[in-house]
DNA sequence: ATTGAGCTTCCAGTAACTGGAGGCCTTATC
DNA sequence: GATAAGGCCTCCAGTTACTGGAAGCTCAAT
């Protein structure tokens, strides 16, 4: 398989699996043309990774998670402890961007977004010295 | 002032404030020693970006924020429509962060996590196919 | 004179791609 | 056989918002 068909087939575009292959995520043969040739083990390891960034994985735990896909002997512990780590990291972020969109929403819902100057929220962003 | 002093009062790192610097958001003057020499007006400007960037403003929202902020003859309609958007990007945000945190938390709900190899997450993100 | 802290600039690196330039390879058409 | 289109190649630069570090000047105190 070309790059072409692998990108259509695994919903990545050819510039991040070429990347993907970069940082050693995948390595494609190569055929005497050049180009990368890929097997369907390639194709899969490749949705993996599609599926894994979607739920936010980073890549590094996404070379974790393909290591432990590879490894027939892993404990799914190990699979639980990096996924369970990325679920608190998820919820950090969510409670922070709850945080701002609270703090903003008051805000925008004291601003009159009229045609004049005074504003709550520029108040508020200057400290309340305004 | 010097950048320690600010640093310190502002809340944001030395660093910081001089890329802010660079990218145009502030502009102290300099000392005959070549240090940075800054005003309280140039203190209320990072503090006032420091407080946006905690809410989420991009660099480039922050700057037009900045911009109303020093616009006596503003409308606050202005103010508000930047900040809806950002208000709206952060809804976004929350929205995909809560399905990956479903998907995730189901799966890791599922998986055993014990010594045998057999895992439902590797089994997800392999598509099944496993 | 010599520390040490504080300041300066400049370069590089982070995360995960993305866009674009310049240039082969392949296939089809004239 | 020439040519054009499309797919593929590599390499370089840019994105966001900083952060770390090196090399070196300045200042205050000893």
């Amino acid at each position: 398989m070309n790059i072409g068909e692998v990108s259509e087939r695994s919903g990545l575009p050819a510039k991040t699996i070429r990347y993907y292959e970069d940082i050693g995520l995948v390595r494609p043969l190569r055929s005497d043309n050049g180009y990368r040739s890929f097997r369907e083990a390639d194709l899969h390891k490749l949705a993996f990774l599609g599926r894994a960034r979607t739920l936010g994985f980073s890549i590094e735990a996404c070379r974790t998670l393909l290591g432990l896909y590879e490894d027939g002997s892993r404990e799914s512990a190990q699979v639980k402890t990096v996924a369970e780590a990325h679920l608190a990291e998820i919820d950090v972020k969510i409670a922070q961007l709850r945080d701002m969109r609270d703090t903003l929403s008051h805000l925008v819902d004291a601003c009159r977004g009229d045609d004049r100057p005074d504003c709550p929220i520029l108040r508020d962003l200057s400290g309340g010295r305004d």
